[in-house]
DNA sequence: TGTACACTTAAGCTATTGCTTATCTATCTG
DNA sequence: CAGATAGATAAGCAATAGCTTAAGTGTACA
């Protein structure tokens, strides 16, 4: 039951919630400090640490403290994973939408001219 | 507090769960009734039927009913909101990469050698 | 030193998720 | 019609998510 989520599982959770989805389009503009994040968001500090930790546990955001301030700032390559899964799937789609698009006009003289769907 | 997600919530929560996303996978490869979608996966018929309601409700399958088997297929445009705001990030992110250049470039000649990050 | 600032940790609470089993409801097919 | 098929609906349950408030822990600065 403790199956231990994947890297995309991760990932795309954290990218799930607007409100870290914001943070990561403040982020994706320049880092920022905690407070700076929170600002904006119309919820307490606690609630998005929390948040904050989602998205560093998915390795979408870096942080570092330095004196009592911690900046944070997007980490490189954070989205190459979700890029991959989506133009994997894209490729395989075009890629059958070929094979239909094939089939149709190895079909289209002599056959009927039925409009078929698969 | 019943506020309701928006269109990128539902697509990214629902490729946030791994059967989910084994599910897209096997649909991005050809249409599948809820059967042939069940069979490769370790729970119950009720249970793939709810994944199969989450994927339709964020727009990212379509279903159809035929006599008693229901054919499901990818949405055209499916992964389109997904894609589009990854671009966004990345395109900010790139721009201010391009911005730093820039900038490291003018301060180049008579600066010193530091190779500061940001 | 004292006090404010910027986070951090802990505990707790509600709503949602991701399942389960049990029970239908429609199709087929012999 | 009597099964068997393919799916649908309902109810329930443990675990997780997304908050909250209250109470720390270090830093900074006068």
């Amino acid at each position: 039951m403790l199956n231990k989520p994947s890297q995309l599982d991760l990932t795309f959770q954290a990218l799930a919630d607007p409100t870290r989805r914001a943070m990561v389009e403040r982020l994706s503009m320049g880092a920022a400090s905690v407070g700076e994040l929170a600002r904006p968001l119309a919820m307490s500090l606690p609630a998005v640490m929390q948040h904050l930790a989602v998205l560093e546990g998915a390795g979408l955001v870096m942080s570092e403290k330095i004196g009592r301030v911690r900046t944070c700032r997007i980490a490189p390559g954070a989205l190459r994973g979700v890029e991959a899964w989506i133009g994997a799937r894209r490729a395989e789609w075009e890629m059958r939408l070929d094979r239909l698009g094939d089939y149709l006009n190895e079909n289209k003289e002599g056959g009927d001219g039925n409009g078929a769907s698969e």
